[in-house]
DNA sequence: GTTAGCACTCAACAGATAAGAGTGCTAACA
DNA sequence: TGTTAGCACTCTTATCTGTTGAGTGCTAAC
């Protein structure tokens, strides 16, 4: 459906004033705001019509305009322009990405710091997923009779340990030589894929020492099967604080509420779509009652061609889209880099 | 100062009541509610004579009284009675803890949310401090050319890895070697101990390769010296909304950010005194702004004989004291067992 | 098709009033 | 002397009122 231009300047106002104010705009507001060259007049009947074909929704009657779910996705896929960051939050940006970042979870923290910094909205970072990831290497260590280290490296270059406690006593050449076998049946499969008739074929092969073996194995597997705890970036929490739509502490109970709930957070970050580099969902378009007010502008990150993981913005539906989209993907193309000189090159290097 | 017997009656009427209505509570309520066998005239006279000595405050002329940080702290000391926990509340913890728990994080996290349902508070858990633990085992992993793993494994039997990235390239032999110098020169010693000198000799020991070595050597001290990420275990955060205290959104974000901000939050936590096992700190007997309406209940938690973490409820000072203090010691003589069984056989199994 | 003008609606605000809870003080009582 | 009943006073809270101002929809004129 076509609007027409006029409709269009007039929509794009109204929203980009109500995205600064958080207040219903009128149509006099409009006229002397924008140099639109219209009286009042005649963009309250242009509102009128707006409201009709569901871009715009009033409050109660005589307030002014507020966007619809529908009118905000209009304005990001065609109407919004650009925002191009200020050379000073650029260099807010590069500054505070100049500090030593090695550990991956420090360096993904401190990007989901920058980024609600930069925006003043909340951000939630999903890491990756190491199911999803293809086993480059694995590896028993010997800690005390008692108790084995079990070490997966991810063919993303990610490192992740589970302890192993054991009844009986093992001996380290015993580990080594489980540790040979474990690579070679497993190494290249995902997490997802190993499973029973797998650990079976290892069984086959060591045949000897089976009461000992099986425990370690299935402890192995087990420790395999819940490696991917869902653990999740926070940063600006309170961010949501500083909106008037959130006043109400029944909403913001809601939110939090949300936000503590892991598990939607991550079925919500998962559900975008991955061919595309920016993703929006708002409002209702997403499925969880306790945001249904909220908007949340994700981007995927990734090493190499891989995407790996995904950072979300959320913050009311009146969010300044055009800023957050800009700041997202200057900080994901900045993370990218990043990622792929820290991890990426391992990943062409070599094969085992 | 002893108060008499009437007085302190009195007293723990009020604030017994306080903390379960959150409204100032006058005379005439205590005489009809608790059977003291007084008039409300003379409680008002007790009452008036209790506001003096500090223990009550009045918010305004005409309101009823509600208690100082002072007169919570009597009353914490002296006056309130044992909370007896429900066969229910037992019951239901007890089936929580069922639930099994392998890693140290989730134990920890299990436990932080157990609390918090118990209670209805903020729980936050400052899990064991790496760097006041002795290192018991090192070890260098090869993954890749430019990759190394560096493994620690602490005496508490905690392990904690960092992923350090080389530009030379570095043989598993090497590492092999190497590893067994770092572990002769540094375990047995705490993280804080390691020094330049120390690091110095292992370089004198292996004196081949220098080129190789320094650069390994310095990742190993660097990575080893911000091992301890401050990472903060938070429980039931929203359950703060539930109190009238906090329908006031400028005091609930105060409290938010503070809980975001875990710098505090650890010197908080660690502020309590070592050798008590509850420690309990009223309003403003804190430092930190942010939370001078709160209180904080913690509780050590141990391995064997050494404190390694500490839990703590935050709430508002009108905080159920006896219960939370009762659910507190039983979650951590709990916690205890299942970590002396999971992680303290190691200790005297063996030293190396 | 656009604009000016007018009547109407609704939320927000400020006073005014009433109700209710609690106090302090005084005088009477055991 | 300690305790109690009664009363005037204070202060908060809720409710109702009228007023103001922003904004709309409609109509008539340009």
């Amino acid at each position: 459906m076509d609007l027409g231009e006029r409709k269009r300047r007039i929509l794009q106002a109204i929203i980009d004033d109500y995205i600064t104010t958080a207040d219903p705009v009128g149509s006099r507001t409009i006229a002397k705001r924008h140099d639109l060259g219209l009286s009042s007049a005649t963009i309250r009947n242009e509102m009128a019509d707006l409201e009709e074909m569901g871009f715009l929704a009033q409050p109660h009657t005589s307030a002014g305009r507020i966007p619809s779910d529908r009118g905000y996705r209009l304005y990001v896929d065609q109407l919004m322009n650009r925002y191009r960051l200020t050379m000073a939050e650029i260099n807010r940006m590069r500054h505070a990405l100049e500090l030593r970042m090695q550990e991956f979870d420090r360096l993904i923290e401190q990007y989901s710091n920058i980024i609600s910094q930069i925006t003043q909205y909340t951000t939630v970072v999903l890491p990756p997923q190491m199911k999803k990831s293809a086993i480059k290497h694995l590896q028993l260590v010997l800690i005390d009779q008692n108790h084995i280290l079990l070490i997966i490296i991810t063919s993303t270059g990610f490192v992740k340990n589970h302890t192993i406690r054991v009844t009986q006593k093992v001996d380290g050449d015993f580990l080594s030589r489980l540790s040979l076998i474990l690579n070679d049946k497993l190494s290249g499969l995902t997490i997802e894929e190993i499973n029973l008739p797998k650990i079976q074929e290892i069984q086959k092969e060591m045949c000897s020492n089976e009461e000992i073996l099986m425990p370690i194995l299935n402890h192995v597997s087990d420790s395999v099967k819940d490696i991917d705890d869902t653990h999740i970036f926070l940063g600006g929490t309170t961010n949501i604080f500083n909106f008037p739509e959130y006043k109400d502490i029944e909403r913001a109970k809601e939110f939090f509420g949300f936000l503590e709930q892991k598990k939607d957070l991550q079925t919500l970050l998962s559900s975008g779509d991955n061919t595309r580099k920016i993703n929006i969902i708002i409002g209702e378009e997403n499925k969880f009652f306790e945001i249904k007010d909220c908007s949340v502008v994700m981007s995927h990150y990734s090493i190499g061609n891989k995407v790996v993981g995904t950072i979300g913005v959320i913050g009311p539906t009146r969010m300044e889209y055009a800023k957050v989209v800009s700041s997202l993907e200057y900080l994901t193309q900045h993370l990218n880099c990043m990622l792929s000189q820290l991890y990426g090159e391992s990943n062409t290097s070599e094969k085992d």
